[in-house]
DNA sequence: AATTTGGTGTAATGCGGATTACATTGCAAG
DNA sequence: CTTGCAATGTAATCCGCATTACACCAAATT
């Protein structure tokens, strides 16, 4: 009901091809922009429909047109914000990096970006609507947590299948208790008392940990 | 403002002692039951005020004068709860059982509270909450996990005086250490996906895996 | 220039609910 | 019995928004 997007004719999207962006798309990026920051700020039911349009100028009609109505825009502004965060992860686990090395990189990357304090808002957003809206849960998941679990999964196989670590069955659990041990320690206060605001050092010290208890645990398997 | 409870005349109050309930008791006690219900069930923005007077009988005026307004008797649930939920940690955590047995209970008991839909559902709303009503999330947190963390401190400095344990100089943190690895594995999939309910194997295995992690890298330190 | 397509601004429309006002009722002491 | 005080039930009062309707503009394609 709500594809405006696709919209262009054939004939207009061949010739300007995929550099210039339409009026459609310039709006579309302010939108979103403006209802990340709105939500952010003020929660899902707080904020309002025409806060968003005062800051990005446009108007209500377009937004509606654009997204179909309040969820449709939150949901889309949470696909956005999940590509970007994980597009840098990605990158990271795709090396070869010895595992202490590895891991240490890829934690200090995760926790880097949980940290953040929009992340941990969008976080403590989720976690609220996640019964009134399971499917923005289910996006976070799949765009969020099980990426980087899937990913780092991969990771270690492929340091098992070098010999660096006993081969397991079941990466991915391993995975997650990986990034458990990371995200717990900063999170947990933080989500809590938004005066406490993890430093960088707070996230050097939590990798660290994890990672040798981590290898440590795994050594002593098997 | 709002004192109605202790508006008893002085002959009345005598004359029935501590056992009985005055009229105003019992309207209370009805009044947080059904707040509870209401509020677990539609979230705190969705509950509305009328459903709670609905359900525990009464009226809104008395409602009003009993708790001021919405976040008042959400806050006087919360501290209801909180006191019932950790009435069973206090009892655990005043023995001196041996170390391993005593963290395995204890995890038992914190987990086991934990995992209840009804613990979920309200820590789901606290994190909600905690941008807009910091002193829920501030009460929540007094009566919740710091309570926990200082009497599983005291436990551990009871145990390390007893020899079983190294002595620290930060039992709190170490502590934390051992609740997060609890909680965390249970916790992060339950608050996002209401599909998923963990069972009482998955509180043993967590359990039993954050005690022998816990206890073995406790051992490997000087 | 004309036409189409989508954008803009503003002003309804509706709904749902917190909070309060009011008139009434029951209980208990003098 | 009656006087007073708190509880009750109901019905306003107010607000704030999501969502839609309407009437008018801008730009690009023809």
């Amino acid at each position: 009901m709500s594809d405006a997007k696709n919209q262009n004719t054939t004939v207009e999207a061949a010739t300007r091809g995929a550099d210039a962006q339409s009026r459609a798309e310039i709006r579309r990026a302010a939108f979103l922009e403006a209802a990340q920051e709105v939500f952010l700020e003020q929660g899902f039911e707080a904020a309002s429909m025409s806060e968003i349009v005062r800051r990005a100028g446009g108007s209500l009609t377009t937004l509606y047109a654009q997204f179909g109505d309040k969820e449709g825009i939150f949901l889309a502004m949470l696909e956005t914000r999940m590509k970007e965060v994980t597009a840098a992860l990605d990158v990271e686990l795709q090396t070869h990096t010895p595992v202490e090395e590895g891991l240490r990189r890829i934690g200090e990357q995760f926790a880097g970006k949980l940290v953040q304090p929009n992340s941990l808002e969008l976080y403590r957003l989720i976690v609220g609507l996640a019964k009134k809206f399971p499917d923005l849960a289910q996006t976070f998941m799949k765009l969020g947590p099980n990426k980087v679990r899937e990913g780092l999964a991969a990771y270690l196989q492929d340091r098992a299948d070098a010999g660096e670590i006993p081969q397991s069955d079941d990466f991915e659990q391993l995975g997650s208790l990986f990034l458990d041990m990371v995200r717990s320690p900063l999170q947990s206060r933080a989500l809590l008392s938004q005066a406490v605001r993890p430093c960088a050092e707070d996230v050097r010290v939590s990798v660290e940990r994890a990672v040798s208890i981590f290898l440590y645990g795994l050594a002593g398997k098997r």
